[in-house]
DNA sequence: GATGAATGAGGTTTCATTCAT
DNA sequence: TATGAATGAAACCTCATTCAT
């Protein structure tokens, strides 16, 4: 109903004329990252637009404007977090390493994204609370485009390569177990903390923690299974 | 798919005089479910104390009487959780099994329980998003009762007196672990799902990814670090 | 999602215990009469439901409470007005009357009707213009239940059988002609009486017009066509 | 549908300085007639300006620019409504017909205006619900103006010097009934084949109308009453 | 214990209109 | 002339909660 399209009029010199087209992307831009926080604050249904609105410091009836609907916004909020993420991802320095310290350092920064993004999994648990309903029809977010996994991949490869790692990781399986670990600690993090009556924020305990999971990882990849290429074959192949 | 129970109340002789609070009890009951199943569904603030009403097929003022208000109900559905939870890890058969098939065993069993009841998992996460504010002052819930914890502590012992084990496990950690590996999976199954385009159901996928796990729980703990208390020196050992 | 029942209850003694189910029934008489003179007022469209709820003296929600949506009020309030619509055709005092002076009282009292009751005009116009989306599945509306369509038919019948009437009135047709003599005066008072620069209003004015489409409809009956039953044969004649 | 008509702007040399004014005219009837679909279809308050300008293909802001306000356009269509009434009106071909068969088609050819034309009951209604608020002012309208006034005028004058009509027609209440049996058939088709429970857009039905309502006006005329020129004056005394 | 009428606050969304460019 | 960003008011509707019965 909306237009919401940016203005793609060639970029004028910036200056006293130039504000209009300009202000309208930096508008959007204040409000989806007011929706952003909002949204990972409360969830979507605790969300609310007048919040939003409050916290970009705009009229409510120009968010929808600018996104349409709540949901509008919502889908929009979740792409610009798989677009973090992914950035987060490609920040992981692996160069110079070898498969070994590349995939220690690959399962501890991946815990650390987690902890200094936390509305990324607040945001991600939601959209699993919807069954991905939102995403699902985007087509921007597939696999490909997934930092992690390739780094993962060009890790196993060449462990295996150098005979450090076992020949049969099945590599989205892995992904999801090397997530996981960070995962899971952040996003169960108040919960855990009340059940077991521990304070998860604690510095030595999670150095203690990326050890932790680093060791398993690197002991699943080294050890165990098979030393040596055998026809693993769990899943179909 | 619910087994209601009637908690505690003396068995009254069933006479006209006894009907009613019998069916208290068994409207609290009814309740109880309906919201378990509509805040799993939908949320804290998704779910309508109009809609558990209609579930339960009571009147909306009904639910105010019973729990005072829709916290409370939520509350009272939290703790409901935390009790299947337990009830269900109690169920986790370990008689007669050492401690490297005990501990496989655990590893499976709690990423099956996972599956079997994903809205333990979404209750969790929505508590999570609340930063445990509803569930931290009940006492009933901390780390004694919890089974899961003290079957691994049970077998680690037991493997560690073995010399099987490692040594220097960290319960807590450890256990962060353990259940993170089989959470995230079916926590994040939608998303992943969509991001990796895998579907995450398929009966071939989830056997595979049990092995992954029993088998990166049991690399840690057999192998690496140090068979006996020696410092960390993980990686190079 | 509301109830909207009338309590059924057996009808208790008139008395101070007895006022909340009563004055259920009461509130919804308010709103439904405070809805039909805001939709008769301003169409669909232009009613507020606000404005309705500030006629009735209760709250907005109170509103949706008894009728779900405003489309709902509005559909009842259709069927409310074809309540008072077929009460007042019955009204017509026919008795004692030959067919003549009958459809000339006829005419008139129908001229009447519309003119003592504006607000069926505008309620039918609204209609109209959804194309009688709303009433179209209401079954408790069509024509047997039409006072003025059996009263027509009746009249013509006992017309024709002592020769005063022709013999071939198809009773749809004239019904809508003859509604639509006394509608139209009323329903388009405003624009003809400013396209005219008349006063539709005046007294004078509408005693001419009740004799003219009296007139007219018995010239017709009475003249024209055949005075005696032969063969209707208009359409191919 | 609409016949797109430039008005009356001297037609400029056609050049690149002569472009903009013809543009802008051709902009402000393309609204124009997206405004009458959209009040036609909508009613004043149903109408949106924002449907109106995607209608027309044009900026919101720039309807406002032509017409000020959302009344300002829909007084712009009321007027233009009127004048495509008069023109239909106008098209009526009389010429060589004597009274009874000119008056004949009179009758039937404004009934087929308004089935032709149906937005303009439905503009005329929207006018009558608001009585005549927004074209009172308008001077261009008024009665010297209605063609249908003038030839009925010219038709029942004809009729009594030849002797075949009453002579006591008073001309605006005949006016008013002949439109009324016509609009009304229109104006009410949707709840009349409701209530009815017929299809009042049938071919023969609307052909047998025709005749009905044609014959019903001549017997007015040619019969009962006063066959020669006795004391009519109702109106005027 | 149980019902359902009633409320008041707040939810998302629409909309006529203004204004800088 | 034309655009579209921006606003503020008001729209319909939902909801947690209260209360008389």
């Amino acid at each position: 109903m909306a237009t919401r399209q940016r203005p793609k009029s060639a970029k004028p010199e910036p200056g006293a004329a130039a504000r209009q087209p300009r202000d309208a992307v930096r508008t959007r831009e204040k409000i989806l990252n007011a929706g952003l926080r909002e949204f990972a604050a409360n969830g979507y249904s605790g969300a609310s637009v007048e919040a939003i609105a409050r916290r970009s410091g705009v009229a409510k009836g120009l968010v929808f404007h600018h996104f349409g609907t709540k949901e509008g916004l919502y889908l929009a909020v979740q792409m610009r977090m798989y677009e973090r993420l992914r950035r987060r991802q490609n920040e992981t320095q692996l160069e110079g390493l070898g498969p070994v310290e590349g995939m220690r350092r690959l399962v501890i920064d991946t815990f650390r994204g987690f902890r200094e993004m936390p509305w990324i999994i607040r945001l991600m648990n939601e959209e699993n609370l919807h069954r991905a309903r939102h995403i699902r029809g985007a087509e921007a977010i597939p696999a490909l485009y997934n930092p992690l996994l390739a780094a993962i991949e060009r890790l196993v490869a060449a462990g295996r390569e150098q005979g450090l790692f076992r020949a049969d990781v099945e590599p989205v399986g892995f992904y999801v177990a090397l997530s996981g670990l960070g995962y899971f600690y952040q996003s169960n993090r108040y919960t855990l903390g009340t059940v077991l009556q521990v304070d998860l924020g604690e510095e030595a305990r999670i150095a203690a923690y990326e050890e932790l999971i680093a060791d398993m990882v690197l002991a699943y990849l080294q050890g165990g299974g098979a030393p040596f290429p055998t026809p693993p074959a769990r899943d179909g192949g």
